[in-house]
DNA sequence: ATGTATGCAAAACATTTGCACCTGG
DNA sequence: CCAGGTGCAAATGTTTTGCATACAT
């Protein structure tokens, strides 16, 4: 439950970190951007300030609740953290964003840094392009 | 030679134009934010302003004669593109960067787009993390 | 000449921070 | 009560843009 995380992170229970880890939750967009976070809000007329958004979303980021993402365009997006890794697939017609995981990726990967003497702690792997299917 | 680059790229062969392709085919710094191109110029006491440097880097770009990358750290890098692909291992505490290629990862990714009916127009692979080995 | 490029300063963005006020435990 | 959290406005850092001037063809 919500409480339990953001206790578990060391973070006092407010009311802004409570409204933003429950719409993290209860949204079906998976990412979002600050940006949207807040407007969501804001439609909930919750008040609280983008600053706020920036700061809470970066302290769940340490706290490993979040992750947060680089995408192409300005804006970060954050994604609630599951114990999986996953890399992404982004539409840059639609934005829509599919998650998925490979094996044989994986070990590459840590083959070639072994290959390298590269420590890995972090990857990023996102294939930008389009959707073709039907759908 | 330079001259030709520009002119196929449909840009008009100018001073500053050439002077930042010259810089980034003679620099021994692969990757190279639009700054430190702009530093880089001062340093030749060349007269090119920074939002002219972003104007030609992006212009490079949307020509293809270079690549731009959106690391950890808000700056973009830009790196002079060759003919081949290639992925990045990026060192957290250095900063130093090193380009890798790997044909079974690349075969994976295409699988898996095609598994999911994506067509890629492109893809970033980037592993972040230290070099543990002696140098 | 003349349309395109440039430099400069100002604008635009995304994100962070300073500070006085509020709040949770 | 009191450390820590929040809102707001202002600051930051990066990249883009408007506009008058300079340049390539």
């Amino acid at each position: 439950m919500s409480r339990q995380n953001l206790k578990q992170a060391g973070l006092k229970v407010t009311q802004p970190r409570m409204k933003i880890l429950k719409l993290l939750e209860a949204t079906d967009k998976r990412h979002v951007t600050a940006e949207d976070v807040y407007k969501m809000l804001l439609n909930k007329k919750e008040d609280i300030g983008l600053a706020t958004v920036y700061r809470v979303l970066t302290q769940f980021e340490a706290a490993g609740l979040v992750v947060r993402h680089h995408f192409e365009g300005g804006q970060a997006v954050f994604e609630l953290a599951n114990d999986d890794h996953h890399d992404h697939m982004v539409c840059l017609k639609t934005g829509k964003i599919v998650e998925f995981y490979d094996d044989i990726i994986e070990k590459r990967q840590k083959e070639i840094a072994k290959e390298h003497g590269f420590e890995i702690t972090d990857h990023v792997l996102v294939l930008y392009g389009n959707f073709t299917d039907k759908k």
